[in-house]
RNA sequence: GGGUUCUUAGCUCAGUUGGUUAGAGCGUCUGCUUGACGUGCAGAAGGUCAGAGGUUCGAAUCCUCUAGAACCCA
């Protein structure tokens, strides 16, 4: 062991510098590149693919932090950590991006064709690619760069374009002309997870359509209700509930649809709600789910009334073609006005159903789209999680997951995109040839006609139907697939449980026929201080790049898991990272304070169990225990628990207690004693630093690297975790130093309450048994005491404050200080505060049913409590007799 | 409308299967140029665990209801 010779170590820690440099050196030295290695049991996990183009943010810095985490720490274990890293082409996201960019310069995708917007997407992906992953290293990720993938490499898209033929020879996937979800802004269906709810404050119109009564006679009508009056150029029908009396007279003749004067029926349906608005409503089979749902039972005409961007189509009167659907609400409601034909307005609260990447409302439109049946995919997936086999951290998910499970309906898989994995579905020329040509390579011919001219859809895939093959084709080889896969550990955010972590388990059992990772951390929300979501419009979210530069990796890091509970939201402020920031210089400090004392002496190994007594004993004895419940918190995914296991043994243990304890031996002038106490303080600090390196890498690898003598490419990423030895677990060697404790800190207090300052010196007597030479040497050194006298037959000095600690009486001598008001007052709370702890226990130690029923131990602790509160009271008491 | 979760100190949150004197960080107050650290040290104040009922010898913890909040699905 030997220490660097330092002759300048800054006061406070400053992990600028320190933090790149070891970046570099981890990433250099290949630290965390893994091989398959049949020797050693892997523990993989696959990076949750951010957007290509993506920029980092908090929701990262967590998610990513608890993957080092657990990347770092199995590692250490002994397990051969592999973590790969990637990024997702991001279909839409990416396309709207790019078409944003031209837009800018005037021009438009379908000018240039899809061969040249490809072009311009893989410049963008190439030219932003970079930043987010530049990102994740600053951050302190160990991913394994040799393994980076993308959603768009060869053999990914390969693997994608199989699973699609695979599934379509097995039956699973078809071609329909269905209502889907339409964004108009990307001019593309989108899957129902892709939609979300605004609620808005919107209108509802009560419309009156004229009854045809008899011939040509039109002298009365019906009164419909709708949140979308432009609809209304598509109506095919009005519809009422069978059962609804009001209206029994009205099923089965006609309306005459203002403005379009089409005659339409009056249909009856179950499905009509009397409640709401009249009790009828109007029905439009090409643009509401529901309508259209009943279009199909009552057979009636669908009317296409909007062009793909939802303006509206030739289907509609001339004046109200090629005009935004908004336009058209306002037109018709004007037009109805001048016919007299809106019976009232009313104020409406609904939820509207918005675009996720458009950020405009959807439109439920009708289109040829590929679809995927799900019903028997999920099978074997719900079970997997059913049986345990895949874990959900927290357990709760689970109920979210089957719920969606069992309910799942067909994926629409296909989107009117170019950015993506294209359809691999070739289409003849030769009308007669009508089957679609399903194959992974392109075919030359058709298979039927023999005719080379084949035209290939033109659609893409939906992103989740490529990524949903991440856990098991980021891997390459057979080889390696047999290694790593089923992944170990998946952390993700709630929100794409269903996009992504459903889908890859349904994937993984039915490409793999195996789950594809055993646990499933879920991370929390991360909000504002005011628990707001992070938005880019609030302005409410910093960048976590300058976070890092204000505060250190480490701090961001250490800070964000001890502030995020498993299964709760966070609130997360830039100020908060005080904390981790703090709590690094804490350890830095620690450090230079030995290393500061290790400069002019020889450390040596073989003093280390020489001059030891029990406060070496005692703070072994905690680190094992911090150990075991280190390893507790991590395996059931408690990270924050982690973090404050860590921090209350490092800050309060090692270093407000063990190094201050040891603080006269460090300052012996016995030079072995001063060896042996350093060795040893520099031995547990090192393993101490092992503990914190998975949580916070950069300061705990810049301070190992200074504490000994390293070789080029040693690494404390390469060290073992520190192993739990129960044979150092030591119960007395815990009592005496809480006993030192607790008589220190009742002098503090009486020092603090009578305003006495730590420059003066205080004699102190102990009434008790006789006290080891070491209790007085640490009393009297953390106490600030000149002189301590402990004997049994003590008696109390005049004008002293005193306290009680278990059995022992301290009395501190305070002549002229003392304000025997304050003493009596001090006293008198002590006795009310036991007289009330004893006041509890001794009702449940008199009720006989507990002294029954409870078990034993718990009996006997109380009474033992009983017994200590009763002797300090009666102490106290003598005291305040005493006084009086 | 259905589902999930939450409500503990001024603030943000821990509290594992019911049994500890209900804890931490921040903030507040007091003292400290103590030979690692003021990004620090020492001490203190602060909680009828949202409310009501129930189960139990025993409830912050389990059950029911009420009030409030968040998220997901329709």
């Amino acid at each position: 062991m030997k220490v660097k010779n330092l002759n300048d170590i800054p006061k406070a820690y400053d992990p600028r510098d320190v933090e790149d440099k070891w970046y570099k050196y981890w990433e250099n030295n290949k630290v965390f590149h893994s091989e398959v290695d049949e020797s050693k049991e892997p523990y993989t996990i696959v990076i949750p693919p951010p957007n290509v183009t993506g920029m980092l943010h908090l929701g990262h810095i967590l998610n990513n932090t608890l993957q080092d985490i657990y990347i770092r720490y199995k590692k250490m274990m002994g397990f051969n950590s592999c973590w790969v890293p990637g990024t997702d082409h991001a279909s839409i996201a990416t396309e709207s991006k790019v078409i944003g960019f031209l837009k800018e310069k005037g021009v438009n995708k379908f000018d240039i064709g899809r061969e040249e917007f490809l072009k311009h997407c893989w410049e963008w992906t190439e030219k932003y690619g970079g930043i987010i992953l530049k990102q994740l290293r600053k951050l302190g990720a160990s991913c394994d760069w040799d393994r980076l993938r993308f959603t768009m490499d060869d053999h990914y898209y390969k693997k994608v374009v199989e699973a699609f033929v695979k599934l379509y020879n097995e039956g699973f996937i078809y071609r329909g002309y269905r209502m889907v979800n339409w964004c108009p802004a990307s001019k593309s269906a989108i899957s129902d997870e892709e939609v979300f709810y605004k609620t808005q404050q919107g209108k509802l119109w009560y419309f009156r359509y004229p009854v045809v009564e008899g011939e040509d006679h039109m002298n009365s009508y019906v009164v419909v209700a709708t949140t979308r009056p432009e609809t209304m150029l598509g109506d095919t029908a009005v519809a009422v509930n069978p059962n609804d009396d009001r209206y029994k007279n009205l099923i089965g003749k006609k309306i005459v649809l203002p403005i379009c004067e089409r005659e339409i029926p009056v249909i009856a349906d179950e499905y009509v709600d009397m409640e709401f608005g009249t009790g009828v409503v109007k029905v439009t089979p090409a643009h509401d789910i529901n309508d259209y749902e009943m279009g199909k039972r009552h057979n009636l005409e669908v009317i296409n009334i909007f062009n793909d961007d939802a303006s509206t189509n030739g289907n509609v009167p001339h004046e109200f073609q090629g005009l935004d659907r908004y336009e058209v609400r306002k037109k018709i409601v004007a037009r109805f006005e001048g016919l007299g034909l809106i019976d009232k307005i009313e104020d409406y609260t609904n939820k509207v159903g918005y675009s996720q990447r458009g950020d405009v409302p959807i439109e439920p439109y009708l289109s040829e789209q590929w679809f995927m049946t799900m019903d028997d995919l999920v099978k074997p997936a719900l079970e997997a999680v059913r049986e345990g086999r895949v874990k959900f951290y927290p357990a709760h998910w689970i109920k979210t997951y089957e719920h969606w499970m069992e309910n799942i309906r067909d994926w629409c898989i296909s989107r009117q995109l170019w950015w993506g994995h294209r359809i691999p579905v070739w289409y003849c020329s030769n009308n007669n040839c009508k089957d679609p040509i399903v194959a992974a390579e392109a075919p030359n011919k058709c298979p039927v006609c023999g005719s080379t001219d084949l035209r290939q859809d033109e659609d893409v895939l939906d992103t989740w139907a490529s990524s949903w093959l991440w856990a098991q084709d980021v891997f390459t080889t057979e080889k390696e697939q047999n290694y790593y896969y089923p992944t170990d550990l998946l952390v993700t955010a709630p929100d794409i449980i269903f996009f992504w972590v459903a889908r890859m388990i349904i994937a993984g059992m039915k490409f793999m026929d195996e789950i594809p990772f055993r646990d499933v951390y879920f991370t929390s929300l991360v909000r504002d201080s005011q628990g707001r979501k992070m938005s880019k419009s609030l302005g409410n979210s910093p960048d976590p790049i300058d976070v890092i530069n204000e505060y250190g990796a480490d701090a961001l890091r250490f800070t964000i898991t001890y502030i995020s509970p498993l299964g709760q939201d966070v609130l997360f402020d830039t100020s908060k990272c005080e904390l981790g920031r703090n709590f690094a210089n804490k350890i830095w400090n620690a450090g230079r304070f030995l290393l500061m004392n290790a400069q002019d002496i020889k450390l040596d190994e073989s003093l280390k169990n020489k001059h030891v007594d029990f406060a070496d004993e005692w703070i072994l004895s905690r680190f094992q225990n911090t150990i075991k419940d280190m390893h507790t918190a991590l395996d059931n995914f408690e990270v924050n628990n982690a973090t404050k296991i860590i921090y209350s043994f490092v800050w309060n243990d090692y270093c407000d207690w063990y190094l201050e304890l040891i603080k006269n031996q460090i300052y012996s002038e016995d030079r072995e004693v001063k060896s042996a106490v350093l060795t040893r303080a520099l031995l547990l600090f090192e393993e101490m630093l092992k503990i914190v390196h998975p949580f916070m890498p950069f300061i705990t690898e810049e301070i190992w690297q200074l504490i000994g003598d390293r070789k080029d490419g040693d690494t404390i990423s390469n060290t073992s975790f520190p192993q739990y030895n129960e044979n150092l677990i030591k119960k007395p060697a815990e009592d005496e130093i809480e006993f030192v404790q607790k008589v220190v800190t009742a002098i503090r207090n009486i020092r603090g309450e009578m305003n006495i300052p730590p420059s003066r010196k205080l004699e102190v007597f102990i009434k008790s048994k006789p006290l080891s030479s070491n209790q007085i040497k640490y009393i009297s050194s953390l106490a600030k005491l000149e002189n301590l006298t402990a004997e049994e037959n003590v008696t109390k000095p005049k004008a002293s404050a005193s306290a009680v600690v278990k059995d022992a009486d301290i009395y501190i001598p305070l002549e002229g200080i003392i304000d025997l008001g304050t003493e009596k007052l001090r006293l008198e709370k002590e006795a009310i505060r036991l007289e009330s702890l004893l006041n509890g226990v001794g009702k449940k130690l008199s009720n006989e049913k507990f002294v029954n029923n409870a078990p034993a131990e718990v009996v006997e602790r109380e009474r033992a409590k009983q017994r200590d509160w009763d002797s300090s009271l009666r102490k106290i008491r003598l005291l305040l007799e005493d006084l009086a």
